[in-house]
DNA sequence: TATTGTTATACTCTATAACTATA
DNA sequence: TATAGTTATAGAGTATAACAATA
């Protein structure tokens, strides 16, 4: 154990928001990944399940559009769900499907809710409520010139 | 072009950095991958290239460790970027190369460095040198929970 | 014509496991 | 024993293209 301090490497980006948010974001994903893990869901998975649960009878373009999950991503994941008997479909236009929790469904997004919240305690809990309010000012900002 | 306003959909996610952030991080990389696609590298290829440029001399593993990717990972990206005759290897410890830039290298890491340069200041330019020092010290501190 | 859902396919990034060679 | 590099493999997540059915 003689734990030789490893020199640290040096880099331009380092400095750039846009690649240190990119390791934060993935660290985050990371994080909460496994935390959801023992509800059977993927940080994805889980959000597109929320929104079904807050926005009952929503079609999966509109659930996608939302998320900005392209349509031919969100179709394997609301089969998904349906298949774990998390959501419902309810044929209502001929080419679309209103979209429902079940009740297990409902339980399950509720935990994962929990979690989430929890994570985003541990990983954001340290920044005052000025800090978060301005935190999301900048994201939007940044998302607004892309 | 009737443009309907679409009805925004809720979810208690929305109000959650983690989430904001995962969102801004990919539609950046995204917009970076696009620019960054003239050179022929992705986003993590030209933080590799970039390293080495700067870091002469360095091993993958370290190099690896220094961006957290794991060897499994970098080993095939090493391999193309050698390929492509931007790096190249110089076996110095029997077990390790010692890495190294080309002269086609540097300058493809030198154009590289501008084009996310340019996105920085397109996506982060709006944000002053107070709130930008401030988006990295929150940055850090949430990295640290983690 | 435009939209919805679907399938096929490919690419990027990441993760684990197992192997060889060397320190 | 620990480390470096490599290969195989799997899993998310995302992208485009094409198709049938419906609006």
């Amino acid at each position: 154990m003689s734990e030789t301090l490893e020199k640290p490497l040096t880099a331009s980006f380092e400095t750039f928001l846009g690649y240190q948010l990119r390791r934060l974001s993935a660290a985050a994903m990371a994080d909460l990944a496994d935390a959801l893990a023992e509800e059977g869901l993927s940080p994805t998975l889980a959000t597109v399940l929320l929104i079904i649960e807050t926005n009952p009878g929503e079609t999966q373009a509109r659930i996608g559009r939302a998320l900005s999950i392209k349509r031919a991503n969100i179709a394997p994941m609301i089969a998904k769900l349906e298949e774990e008997g998390l959501i419902r479909k309810s044929g209502t236009d001929g080419r679309s499907f209103a979209l429902y929790c079940t009740a297990k469904g409902t339980a399950t997004a509720r935990r994962a809710e929990k979690v989430m919240r929890a994570r985003e305690r541990k990983v954001f809990g340290a920044l005052s409520s000025e800090e978060t309010k301005l935190f999301l000012s900048m994201i939007e900002r940044a998302r607004s010139a892309l």
